[in-house]
DNA sequence: TCTTATTTGTTCGTATGTATT
DNA sequence: GAATACATACGAACAAATAAG
């Protein structure tokens, strides 16, 4: 490959093998050549090889496995919608399913999640949303969400203890029209939502779930619910493979 | 710098780095050492220091000038909010300011913009969204905008010829209350939005405009407002970097 | 304007480490 | 254990942009 231009040839090359994939010419799911095999393809050293390779998995096009190769991806782009989610008529309407498996479903995904339900002490920043004593326990639920198997989503909510113990809340299964409904049996009815959406670099325990490299990007979704007098239910800590979403909000003017 | 640890080299210099950074070492707007220098200070090769500079570009720590050197980002991070902007009641309260400049606003920075109009073939995406013909023109009004002078956001917003020609959509001051008023008052008031956020490279006009490394992220949002009668009047998309904005939505349940 | 020094960008070759098969 | 394939690191060289004279 000639310097012609002057985009430098990793990045040139990046171009090649995306245009590659999105030829079908390396189908979702199928492995790369070797870097050393690129190499001599397209006449450059590995090493710029590897830094178009890095370009890739940035942009979550390709997945690395050290040891065996470079595999394209094979889901689609999902997509999260922030408002909707929430309304109690969609919520009950499929009973146990949830925003979750209703969103994969519309890709044809199968929707597997596991909760985890524990009573810990939260990091400052929480306790203080949650208008709670520091050092005070709160209840943590979290889940690990998959989409034909394979980790799209983590997310940690955190409850007052006051209104979640020893109810079932603290369930894995929160049962028909899952945490909203049952706060609102509980009185604690949610009535003003909040997301702040912010990217950043996965952390370490977020990449080995979600399989990310170091490189890619996470969507931080930080979600706050309230009731009607202002008092705050729940804090979600929510975490995505930033190239996997699509974030969706609607909403009616007034 | 020894390899005490799994964590690469190039890893632990990053950290080293944006600790010193967040520790004032080097204040917003001044110059790292240079990259000879640093990698004699840490024992390390060039490239590995140039790999490090790498990872903190991306996050938007720090912004590079080839020929001057490495310089810390100055400004703070921005938050958008996505659903109050669009309230007429805040819109007109503060006269032609409007959303933008109330929200750099409140971090006691400088707003300006600089907007473009002209009636052009839109690409067909929109074009569809609009439903109008291909090929056939629309309205274009396109605004870049800087905070401190520091350019921030670039937004192009597609209006169907057959409502804003020859209307005050057309002048570059939109006037009060911005182009939602104008639309309102031509029988066109917009009652339903809806918000698209996916994360992506920078195109290369993008990058040159908003001063982006080839590797750093930015938000593109693709904002659809339409009638009560489900016309769509407006498609903007917006374009921010991600590492400088916290994107907010906030509603109530319903 | 031209020249030179500085600083980062890119690329190569080589070597070694580590995970997988 | 051996072969394969990617990860990291070094040193060196030249290119390109900037700044200073």
């Amino acid at each position: 490959m000639p310097v012609e231009s002057p985009r430098p040839q990793y990045r040139q090359l990046a171009d090649l093998i995306r245009a590659a994939i999105e030829q079908g010419e390396y189908p979702p799911g199928s492995e790369l050549p070797a870097e050393d095999q690129l190499a001599g393809l397209h006449g450059v050293s590995r090493a710029t090889v590897n830094r178009a390779v890095l370009i890739l998995r940035g942009e979550g096009a390709v997945r690395v496995v050290r040891g065996r190769g470079t595999v394209v991806r094979e889901l689609p782009v999902l997509r999260r919608d922030g408002i909707t989610r929430q309304r109690a008529d969609l919520r009950e309407a499929d009973a146990a399913r949830g925003a979750f498996q209703a969103e994969l479903a519309r890709l044809s995904l199968t929707a597997r999640s596991e909760v985890g339900v524990a009573e810990q002490v939260p990091p400052a920043g929480i306790a203080s949303l949650l208008g709670i004593e520091p050092g005070a326990p709160v209840v943590t639920r979290q889940r690990r969400m998959y989409g034909n198997n394979v980790p799209v989503q983590l997310a940690v909510s955190y409850l007052p203890h006051e209104i979640a113990a020893g109810t079932r809340l603290m369930d894995a299964d929160s049962g028909p029209g899952g945490i909203y409904s049952r706060l609102a049996e509980l009185g604690y009815a949610a009535a003003a939502f909040s997301e702040s959406v912010r990217i950043r670099l996965p952390e370490t325990d977020e990449a080995a779930f979600l399989v990310l490299d170091a490189e890619q990007r996470v969507f931080a979704i930080r979600r706050i619910a309230s009731t009607a007098a202002g008092r705050v239910v729940e804090v979600n800590d929510i975490v995505l493979p930033a190239h996997q979403w699509e974030l969706r909000y609607e909403w009616r003017s007034g």
